[in-house]
This record gives structure tokens, C-alpha cells and sequence, in this order.
RNA sequence: GGUCGCAUAGCUCAGCUGGGAGAGCACUUGCCUUACAAGCAAGGGGUCACAGGUUCGAGCCCUGUUGCGACCACCA
């Protein structure tokens, strides 16, 4: 056995750990031949930087999540990739190529960027893949797959062609969300709404043929430029009279209808509203309705395009200032009112978007969408916790048509070729040889670019190959869980749903586990305005990965935000350290160890069955949380029965007959503490995989790493509930004799002899513990007495099955033992009234269970007891 | 406007199907006891936000209130 450093380096440690899995193919399915699968595909990373502590934080639940079942023998596949992030990267990359070449996206042209874009993707999918290396993640890195890949393409195509030979996915030209930044159309759920303290302006707009006004309000004076009617609620006599006659637009001079409409809300603002289809989602729904006019007044950068008129040429912000300025000018101005709204903005850089009028592709969604609420309704799919699929329901019950077609460059470019002569649309995988309408072999290919999340909502699939029939496709379909975060239900986890019922007839995945958000040490969101985000490398670097795991995970569950704070990695870190301790101490004191549990058995003290008895608990409980995804719940119980049962109490135990000359007991003791430990590491190792590992290969001859190791059972032989009491029995003894002591000031190094009594029948409980307590309770002997032996002066401590007698005639205070026994008598008169109620309540004797009952009235006696040997004891001083 | 979550020790949070309030950090006291001072032992500290209700019994279930947070929708 090689040593172990007193302290536990990670540095040294974890590369090398890494490494050996890695290069052994231990986190490959293949090492579970017969296991049957088990499928997590990791949710791929954006290429447009590195890992962030969320990251981290996500994989570290999927790593436990795959260790765990690995260990429990199944194939398991953890599938690692990263995402091409089209908009994000297009927005990055050519901010990287203006900054270092000093030219726009159109100055180096499609072919350029692109050569440049790949260039940034290859850097940063491998920065990606090693810095998830680091925090330990057991992917299986030979699968390794982007989404913008050879295999990702032919999924995108081949998923393309099926919803649009199905009509399910169509062109049109209908109002989208427009980033006049990014320059490219976005989906609903890639806006973002923000509160902003705007102006409500009233605008006369006089009728024609008359003298009088219709007055709109709005918030979006510019788009009057747009105006194509005024709508008045049909319900609203006050507008009765107007409708249907024609109002003319200021500034301009267009005549426009008035038309009634059930959208206008009669309590709001004058209870007209000016119309611009062309600029407002819900304008152009009335449009339609109404068969309006469409005009679009801004270009692609939000600018006034020529229907403006004199505005031609100015920014949207420019034209509202000066049509502000000419309305006031010529009194169509009535009023101004300060007004608090909500204004979308584009998710990846937070520009206003401008509702535009646009020919986009759109996938048709509610057919899609009936299936996917199914599943979640059936229980195909759940959600972890239960709460986060009332947000998927809100989402798809509210469906609309998604807006799929991106004005990038970088991403899957659409499928659809068009006939030069004819128009003629052609959805294929290649550009067509001939037009089936005319004939013609001259095609373009549309110029734009999918969503992103079209080509991850195939993820689950097309990472085992769809649509070829692979064997990983039959083998890992549909995925068991999904781990990510609550912001992409909608973008993400609701489209890989209705994907992969469509494309395949199975829901993806069974389960969805959503993981809450790490935020800064004071509850804020990192971000990097703030500055205050904590990177994962730079943690791993100073605590550990093992410990920056522990961190992560405990004191967490799902669905539930998290603090990052560094005094608690610190604590986890030491705890690292306490294994470490652990470890060398056992190490010590196996120099001359062979393992042999049959020969050890016979020699097996209560406190050794205590122990392995609490383990096999400890195996059956942690077991029992991960299965319901309580993983936090399960390592901080390991924290505690490792930390406190197995450190604290159980190695100090055994010190006695590890350093005594009896073979066989230090055998016994030896034994255990090598089969406890080991079970110790086999079931920390999915939370703490690398020192876990590291210590086994120092406790181990074995050829085979930790990681491949069987995941302990529950095993009914080393299930002692008996001796678990024994033992406990003996540790409040301890416990009362250190806390009686440290009460009356007495040093440790003050050693007494000690006596104890043990009740009547309870002998065996102590019989051959003497040394323990002579070590764990500070005495310098230990004597078993009869039931009538009473020392005089003594410090006197009692429990359930035994009295212990510290005769300390030189050093004890009386009054101050008086004074001890008199509070303990207290407080057990106390506990005894409180039991006496309960036990005399009619009600509750007869409508409590009756093992409720049972244990009041145990709880009952064992007061009562140790009240009359407290007063036993008090009557020796008096 | 709708939906959801949170409120437990000084701080950060656990508390699974209702049955004697927990952890880590911080604090107090004593210890360099040959695994570990990144440690050991002992200890102090909580009307479980508030008000009702159900129950023999409520941190946990129900109703309401207050405060904080998230998401969705949106009235121009």
C-alpha cells in the first residue's frame, strides 16, 4: 500500500484518476455489457464560452446520477456534446472578427464567416469538453456529438421534410418578433419582456367630414405611420355613432376606417386604438379580420423605410421624437400621460424588438402539441419535482406557431430550394436535379438558417443516429432522464417532447429532474454585469472537484436555487480531508491485515455489529433517496454517518484492540473497519468520485477501479438491531460521563477510576468494552460493580441500562453535584409530566396508533427510571 | 391580470407519507489525546412569518394575511 499525504491534495489526484477511466473506456455502456440501459444526454453546452458553476453544477447531478446506475450494472450512457447556439455564436463571432479584423459580416461574406465560425466553435467545444473533464463528468466522450454536425444535419433534413410533406411546417408571411440588431426574425420564446417607464400619448385623429376627433392613445407614436384604422369596441355606445366612418390620419393624410373590434378594451385609455397590422401582433390579428391594409414602415434595422413618408431615413427612437414634435405643433397632441409597460427585448443582446411583417417558415403546433401534453398528463413523462410541469401545461395549452426561420448564417440552413423559373419550393436534403412543375434545373437554396432549438429539440435522437436504425437508437431510446435547468422548459425540454413523439412515437425521455440556479453569495443571479460569477475551473482549482461537488449537492433539491458560498466549500473540503484521515488511518493499522471475514466473524464485538449494522442502513437509505432523486438528502446522510458514526465513535473504538495484543479481537476490528470503509467509498463515489477512487487504489490489490465496483445492497445478515441499541446505550454512557465532567470543570488530563453497574440483564452490553471507556470516558480504570455498590463522592451518571460511579473525592465540589443532579432531576420531571398528559388523555389513548402508544409509555418508564436513580444518588449527599 | 415558489438557530439551508426541532458556518469553554488543529470534546442559541381551522397530536394538511422571489400573459 502506498501512503497518503496527511493532507488530501486534489491537484495531484485528479488528472491522473481521470485519465485512467477515461483511457480504460470506463464510461463507456460497453462496460456493462448485459446491464440493461441507461440513458442521460447531457444538455449540450453553448459553444460561446466556457463553463459557468450552473454547468458544473447540472453535470455533477448527471454524473451521480450515471455513476450511481453504472454502478448498479447497467449500460450506462452518458452522451456529451455542445451546441452550435446559432444566434449566440453568430453575435460572438463576428464581434471576434471586428474586433480582430476590424470588418463587419458582410465585408468577409458567407464563406468567410463561416470559416471563421467553425474556427471558434472547434476552440471552444474542446475548451468546453476538458473544463467538464475537470469537474469529473464520466461522459462517454467517444459519442461526443455537436449539433451542428454531419449527423445533426441529416436529422434537421430529414425531420424538415417529414412536418412539411405533413403540412406541419409552412412559409408565410406573418408578424414575428425582429431584432433590428441581430437582424433576424425571433421566436416568442426568445423575447424577453422587460418593465419599462414609457409615455402614453393622446392623438387626435379628426374625422372626415366633420369637425370632430377620435382620440387614440398609444405608447408607439412612430407606428401611426403605419396606421391602417382606428378600432372602437362594438359595445361602446360612446363610439357608436363613428363607426363605420372614416378618420384621417395626421401627418400623413391617409384615410382610414373605423371599425369596431371585441379586442378594444372599453376602460383603457380612450377606448380607441390606432391599428398598425404591420407593427403589432395583436393589430395585425384585427387586420386580418377586417381584411386591412398592410404597411410596413421600418426596414431591417428599425429604421423608416419609404413608406414613412418625411421620416423616411430616421431611426424609430428619431422618428418618435419628431413626430412628438409635429403633433405638438399642429395641436393633434391632446395629452401625455406617464405609463409603466412591458417592451420585448431580444434574449441574446437586449434590443427592443420590433413586431414586423415578415415571410418566415413556422412549424404548425397544436397538433404537435396534443400528443406532448399527453404524455405529461399520462405520466410518460414526469417532472421533478411534480410543480414545474404546470409550467410545460401553461406553454403548450398556449401554443402558437413557432417562428423557425433565422436570417443567419451560422446554423442548419433550410432545406428549401426554389426553381428559378417557376418559384416551385423543393424540400430535399440536396439541391433537386429538375423542378417537378416546370422543368427547370436552375434552384437557390433558401439563404436562411433554422432556430437553434430546432436541431436540439432532436437531441435525445439524433445523437444515437437517427434517423439511420443504429443500435444505440434501439438500445438507448427513449432516454431515461433529462437534468436542466427551469428556463428551457419552453425552448427546449417542451420541443424534445412533441419531437420525439413525432418523429419516433415515445416521449424522449421518462423523467425530467430540473435543477434550480447557483447564485452568488448574496442570493443574487451571476451575471457579468455584476461580476460576481463563480468560475467552476478556478473552484476546482482551490477546493477540489470532490469538494466543489459537495458543495453543489448538498443542502440542495431539485428544482431549488442554491448559494455559492466559499466558507462551504471550505467545510466540504475538509471533509475531503476527513476521508482522507480516515483512509491513512485505516492504512496504519492494516500493515498486518488479511482480509478473511469468516475468521473475523466469531470475534465480532456489539460494537462492530453496530456499525456494520448502521452501514447496510446507510446502504438501503441512500439507495432508496437517490431512486427518488434526493441526492442531497442522500450524501448529506453519508456526511453524518461517515463524519460522526464511523469517525468519531467507531474508529475510536476499535483504537483498544488495534493496539492490544489480542490477534483475534484486532482481527475483528480490522476486518470491519477495512469492510466498513469500503462500502464508505463505494457509496460516497458517485457524489465524490476522484478521492474516492484514489483511496481504493490504495486499500486495494484489485486490477479494477472503484468506478465499475457493484453498488452495495442491503444485506439482511449484517442487519443487528440488538447490538445498534447496545451501542447506542454505551454512547450516551460516554456522553454522560464527558458532559458530567466537563460540567464540574474537570480536566481531561484528571483521569478517575470508574465504575460501572450495569442494570440488571444488561451486562453483556458492557462486558467487554472496559477499555473503551477507559479510553473514550477518561478514566484510569474501570471496574465492573454489583447493583448495591455506591461509591460516597462520586460523580454519578445514569442511563437507561446503566449507573456509572466516578469516585473523585479530592477534586469534586459537592454542592456543584447537588446542583447537577438537582437539574437533571428537573428536567426529567419535566419529560415525565409532559408523557404523563399525553398517557392520561382519553383521546389520545384511544384514537393514537397503538405504537405511538407503545413508545410514550416506554418513553414513560425509562424516566421514571432514571428519575429514581438520580434521587438515589441525590440522597447520598444529603 | 394569471400561475407557482419561499418565509425554520446570528448566517446559509435540510426536514421524505403529520408522532419527542436538525446540519454546516459563526459563537462560548477546554484540549497540539501518535488518522485528521482543514482536528477532538463539551456547550449556548429557534413562539418553525402572522391569524384562524382540521386533528388525540401540526414546521408538515386546509383557509386567510403580510413580506420576498420566479414565470407567463398583457391594455394600444
Amino acid at each position: 500500500m502506498k501512503e497518503l499525504n496527511k493532507n488530501y491534495d486534489p491537484k495531484e489526484v485528479e488528472k491522473r484518476i481521470y485519465e485512467m477511466w477515461e483511457k480504460g473506456g470506463y464510461f463507456r455502456p460497453e462496460v456493462n455489457p448485459s446491464g440493461k440501459p441507461y440513458t442521460i444526454m447531457m444538455p449540450p453546452p453553448n459553444i460561446t464560452g466556457q463553463l459557468h458553476i450552473g454547468h458544473a453544477f447540472c453535470f455533477t447531478l448527471q454524473d451521480i446520477l450515471i455513476r450511481y446506475k453504472r454502478m448498479q450494472g447497467y449500460a450506462t450512457l452518458w452522451l456529451p456534446g455542445e451546441d452550435h447556439a446559432s444566434i449566440a455564436t453568430e453575435v460572438k463571432v463576428i464581434d471576434n472578427i471586428y474586433q480582430t479584423e476590424g470588418k463587419t459580416k458582410l465585408d468577409i461574406g458567407r464563406e468567410g464567416f463561416m470559416v471563421r465560425a467553425w474556427e471558434w466553435a472547434n476552440k471552444y467545444r474542446k475548451r468546453i469538453a476538458e473544463q467538464s473533464r475537470t469537474i469529473g463528468a464520466s461522459c462517454d466522450w467517444s459519442r461526443e456529438r455537436f449539433t451542428l454536425d454531419e449527423g445533426c444535419n441529416e436529422a434537421v433534413h430529414e425531420a424538415f421534410k417529414r412536418l412539411y410533406d405533413k403540412g406541419l411546417i409552412y412559409r408565410d408571411s406573418k408578424i414575428i418578433n425582429w431584432c433590428p440588431s441581430c437582424r433576424t426574425a425571433l421566436s416568442d420564446a426568445e423575447v424577453e419582456y422587460e418593465e419599462q417607464d414609457g409615455s402614453l400619448w393622446y392623438i387626435k385623429y379628426p374625422i372626415e367630414g366633420t369637425d370632430k376627433f377620435v382620440t387614440v392613445a398609444t405608447t408607439r407614436p412612430e407606428t401611426m405611420l403605419g396606421d391602417t384604422a382606428v378600432a372602437v369596441n362594438p359595445d361602446d355606445e360612446r363610439y357608436a355613432d363613428i363607426v363605420g366612418k372614416f378618420a384621417i390620419l395626421p401627418l400623413v393624410g391617409r384615410r382610414i376606417p373605423i371599425i369596431a373590434d371585441d379586442y378594444v378594451d372599453t376602460s383603457f385609455g380612450t377606448g380607441c386604438v390606432k391599428i398598425t397590422p404591420c407593427h403589432d401582433p395583436n393589430d395585425f390579428e384585427v387586420g386580418q379580420r377586417h381584411g386591412l391594409e398592410q404597411i410596413r414602415i421600418f426596414d431591417d434595422e428599425a429604421v423608416v423605410n419609404e413608406n414613412g413618408g418625411k421620416y423616411c431615413g430616421l431611426d424609430r427612437y428619431e422618428a418618435r421624437e419628431r413626430i412628438i414634435r409635429d403633433l405638438t405643433e399642429t395641436g393633434a397632441l391632446e395629452k401625455t400621460e406617464k405609463h409603466v409597460h412591458n417592451v420585448g427585448t431580444c434574449y441574446r443582446c437586449h434590443t427592443t424588438v420590433e413586431p414586423i411583417t415578415s415571410l418566415q417558415w413556422f412549424v404548425s403546433m397544436k397538433k404537435l402539441a396534443e400528443p406532448a401534453i399527453k404524455a405529461v398528463e399520462d405520466g410518460e413523462v414526469t417532472f421533478v419535482p411534480d410543480r414545474f410541469k404546470k409550467i410545460y401545461f401553461n406553454w403548450m395549452y398556449n401554443i402558437k406557431d413557432w417562428c423557425i426561420s433565422r436570417q443567419l448564417w451560422w446554423g442548419h440552413r433550410i432545406p428549401a430550394y426554389y426553381c428559378d423559373s417557376c418559384g416551385h419550393i423543393a424540400v430535399e436534403g440536396e439541391i433537386p436535379e429538375k423542378c417537378p412543375e416546370c422543368g427547370c434545373s436552375s434552384f437557390h437554396q433558401d439563404e436562411d438558417v433554422l432556430d437553434t432549438w430546432f436541431s436540439s429539440a432532436l437531441w435525445p435522437f439524433s445523437t444515437l443516429g437517427w434517423p439511420h436504425d443504429t443500435e444505440d437508437l434501439a438500445k438507448f431510446y427513449p432516454n431515461d432522464v433529462l437534468v436542466t435547468g427551469p428556463d428551457i422548459i419552453f425552448f427546449w425540454v417542451a420541443r424534445m417532447i412533441f419531437s420525439g413523439i413525432e418523429y419516433l412515437g415515445k416521449p424522449p425521455f421518462h423523467h425530467v429532474y430540473i435543477n434550480g440556479i447557483i447564485r452568488d453569495e448574496l442570493g443574487r443571479k451571476m451575471s457579468k454585469s455584476l461580476g460576481n460569477g463563480v468560475d467552476p475551473i478556478e473552484a476546482v482549482e482551490t477546493y477540489g472537484a470532490d469538494a466543489v461537488r459537495f458543495t453543489l449537492v448538498t443542502g440542495n433539491s431539485a428544482g431549488n436555487d442554491a448559494r455559492w458560498i466559499p466558507d462551504k466549500a471550505e467545510a466540504s473540503r475538509n471533509f475531503c480531508n476527513k476521508i482522507n484521515n480516515a483512509a491513512r488511518f485505516i492504512m496504519m493499522n492494516l500493515t498486518d491485515f488479511e482480509d478473511d471475514r469468516e475468521a473475523a466473524r466469531e470475534y465480532l464485538t456489539n460494537i462492530d455489529k453496530w456499525i456494520v449494522s448502521r452501514a447496510n442502513e446507510m446502504v438501503s437509505q441512500v439507495t432508496a433517496n437517490m431512486d427518488k432523486y434526493e441526492l442531497g438528502i442522500a450524501l448529506e446522510k453519508l456526511y453524518n454517518f461517515v463524519w460522526s458514526e464511523f469517525c468519531d465513535w467507531y474508529i475510536e473504538f476499535t483504537k483498544s484492540r488495534l493496539y492490544g495484543d489480542d490477534i483475534n479481537a484486532k482481527h475483528a476490528a480490522q476486518q470491519t473497519l477495512y469492510d466498513v470503509f469500503m462500502l464508505i467509498l463505494k457509496l460516497l463515489h458517485p457524489f465524490m468520485p476522484f478521492i474516492t477512487e484514489e483511496i481504493y487504489s490504495h486499500l486495494t490489490d484489485s486490477e479494477s477501479p472503484l468506478i465499475i465496483a457493484k453498488w452495495p445492497e442491503y444485506d439482511e445478515a449484517n442487519c443487528y438491531p440488538a447490538e445498534q441499541e447496545e451501542v447506542s446505550e454505551i454512547i450516551d454512557g460516554i456522553r454522560g460521563i464527558r458532559n458530567a465532567r466537563a460540567k464540574m470543570n474537570i480536566p481531561l488530563g484528571k483521569k478517575a477510576p470508574l465504575f460501572i453497574i450495569p442494570n440488571e440483564g444488561k451486562e453483556s452490553i458492557y462486558a467487554g468494552n472496559k477499555d473503551i471507556f477507559a479510553k473514550l470516558a477518561y478514566c484510569s480504570e474501570v471496574t465492573f460493580a454489583g447493583k448495591d455498590t455506591a461509591g460516597d463522592n462520586a460523580l454519578t451518571v445514569v442511563t437507561n441500562t446503566a449507573k456509572y460511579l466516578i469516585p473523585l473525592d479530592s477534586l469534586i465540589d459537592k454542592q456543584k453535584e447537588i446542583d447537577r443532579l438537582n437539574k437533571e432531576k428537573a428536567d426529567l420531571e419535566k419529560k415525565i409530566e409532559v408523557t404523563n398528559n399525553k398517557l392520561n388523555n382519553p383521546q389520545f389513548i384511544s384514537k393514537a396508533p397503538e405504537n405511538v402508544i407503545a413508545k410514550e409509555k416506554e418513553k414513560l418508564a425509562s424516566f421514571s427510571a432514571l428519575l429514581e436513580e438520580v434521587l438515589k444518588s441525590l440522597s447520598i449527599y444529603e
